[in-house]
DNA sequence: TCTCAGTATTGAATCGTTTCAAAAGACTAT
DNA sequence: ATAGTCTTTTGAAACGATTCAATACTGAGA
């Protein structure tokens, strides 16, 4: 079914009685053709159906009009709409957008990269899975344009747009003891993922200052709604009195699923017994079965600037100087934290 | 930042002291290269960081290792599962998979299968905003491979991979019935969107039978947790006696957004006063505010089997057959559809 | 009619890969 | 040594759009 003898510029111009290089002005320099011979070309255009062949073009520009993002979890409503943040931006640019899904795996986030470096894009957008230095380096030394988002890079190395983080996990656990709780418990992991270590880093400062005041650490290696659940039955199997009266979730599908866990069948009241607060502000934090305070975060401004800086570096390759744009986040308080009834 | 002296084969061959298409063999048949070669052409391909240029690949080649994919909604949960699948499928065969998001736009849809057709993808996964039918006539007419995603194509036109919307919309209905509830109401639109329209269809059938109960279409323009609200809060202006009963959402979204503006304040008790049910099973109906009846579609399973249909079309083109695939949606019952205590 | 300036058109060269017929090398058997 | 096989390497041609110096038009003014 797919007969491969698409038609070419070559076979445009033949119809169209015109040269060659007559048609690619059509198609790219139209006020330098007179509008007789525009409407010959397009006429043949359409005859033909032609559809311009991007790999060719690409390969005498040297580069291509497309921009690429690789996100640590793609299933994430955060990362979608940072996605789309980006995605609308990208195409009022002229540019198209490639989305890859690491997984919080190097080695997909790699495989990922390695398929952007080969397709010359104009530039790429990563959320990155390890230290983002010695990255940005090695792909800035194979000609690549990086932003890095959701993350952020030491001085002058490249552009960055991030939240921080470190102040949101300080908010949290702030929030959560103003509201009288003391036996924290932070859920979220890897701690080498950066965003989950400032955010337990801002909740540690934030509790450095109560002596009174516990924080338990549990770590979970992916940040979902199972590992939350998960992380859930496990305090759950807790004598009561062990168990945290408070929990801060490195995001919200954790949270919902910590939720999911433990008010299932009434177990456990939220947040009588246990308040929890997630990250990220999600749309479905403010229907949760209990309605889910968090922290948000501007996923969709955050994938536009991201887009913006980068299309700035594309286009003023000599004058661009890196810039790093730190968004604050915000506290939205639901009903998981507040009056507390034991 | 950008110098644009990327080696090319050429300069690997030149270092190396062999010839072009020796390194190319390297790259491609390493099967017909005495290894000593191979090792001198691998270490100049290391020391010159030399990254194949996929678009010259791609011109000499005629087609790209590239599939595109338009969903309806890339916010929609329901979309991301589904995208994941493919995209999984994807990178095990080789392929890498790219993302556009019409938002139930004909424009943009248009835009995205511009773009992949000027791209020259190996195939493209469309979930079609308007009528399929001509939409792949014209894409086949340009040599592309099609499959359809989450909508049935008629006959013989192309591989589609569906689920049974009309049995799901009709299990739904069903589902309230049982229940006992007599005011249906259906919410979801435009109706122009065949998978809104079958749902519909399947309720009005389940409705048919009984005299007494009655089926209110509410429409919507999109089917957003936005859109939801706007309903719930239609709903909520109406005098008691005029309110439904039981409303059957067209898909999840909707009826968190029901959800949303009903139970907020507790102004309506769910499912005590209306009974909700929604549609897709995302992970987030299990944990809304009253967790969520719903019809569970296999979104993974939906965008791996396209994919898979794609590949086999793409390789075999000659001895291909289009097939339909036909999922069976699941009707998953939670509290929101439960207990009448009215 | 001829020149000049401006506008419109031409087409060969180019981008970086892959392909493939032809040439060169390696080896065996005579 | 020589012919015959088989393996390895070679390099020009091709893919299709863009570029740009050269050429061909056009019309105004002398």
């Amino acid at each position: 079914m797919a007969a491969n003898n698409r038609p070419s510029v070559q076979d445009v111009a033949r119809l169209a009685g015109v040269a060659i290089g007559t048609v690619s002005n059509v198609l790219n320099n139209p006020d330098k053709v007179r509008s007789e011979t525009i409407e010959k070309v397009n006429a043949a255009i359409a005859q033909l159906g032609f559809v311009r062949n991007d790999a060719a073009r690409q390969l005498k520009a040297g580069k291509s009009q497309t921009v690429g993002l690789v996100v640590l979890d793609s299933t994430n409503p955060f990362f979608g709409q940072l996605a789309r943040g980006a995605e609308d931006f990208a195409m009022e640019q002229g540019y198209s957008l490639i989305l890859g899904n690491s997984g919080n795996d190097e080695l997909r986030e790699r495989k990922y990269l390695n398929l952007f470096e080969q397709q010359r894009m104009a530039g790429v957008l990563v959320s990155p899975v390890g230290e983002p230095g010695p990255l940005v380096t090695e792909l800035q030394g194979k000609g690549l344009n990086v932003v890095l988002v959701d993350a952020q890079a030491e001085e002058a190395l490249c552009c960055s747009v991030g939240v921080d983080d470190v102040s949101g996990g300080r908010a949290a656990a702030n929030h959560l003891l103003q509201q009288g709780r003391r036996r924290l418990a932070f859920v979220g992991g890897p701690l080498s993922t950066k965003q989950v270590a400032e955010r337990l880093h801002g909740a540690k400062e934030a509790v450095s200052g109560y002596a009174d005041v516990t924080l338990n650490v549990m770590q979970t290696t992916a940040m979902t709604v199972l590992a939350g659940r998960a992380i859930g039955e496990e305090i759950l199997a807790l004598p009561n009195a062990q168990r945290p009266d408070a929990i801060f979730a490195a995001n919200d599908l954790l949270a919902v699923g910590l939720l999911q866990a433990l008010v299932y069948k009434n177990q456990v009241q939220v947040p009588g017994e246990i308040a929890i607060i997630g990250y990220d502000d999600i749309d479905f934090a403010e229907t949760a079965i209990v309605p889910l305070s968090s922290i948000r975060q501007p996923a969709e401004a955050i994938g536009a600037t991201a887009l913006q800086l980068l299309v700035d570096e594309i286009d003023n390759t000599t004058t661009h100087a890196h810039r790093h744009v730190m968004f604050q986040p915000e506290l939205v308080v639901r009903a998981s934290t507040l009056a507390p009834t034991n």
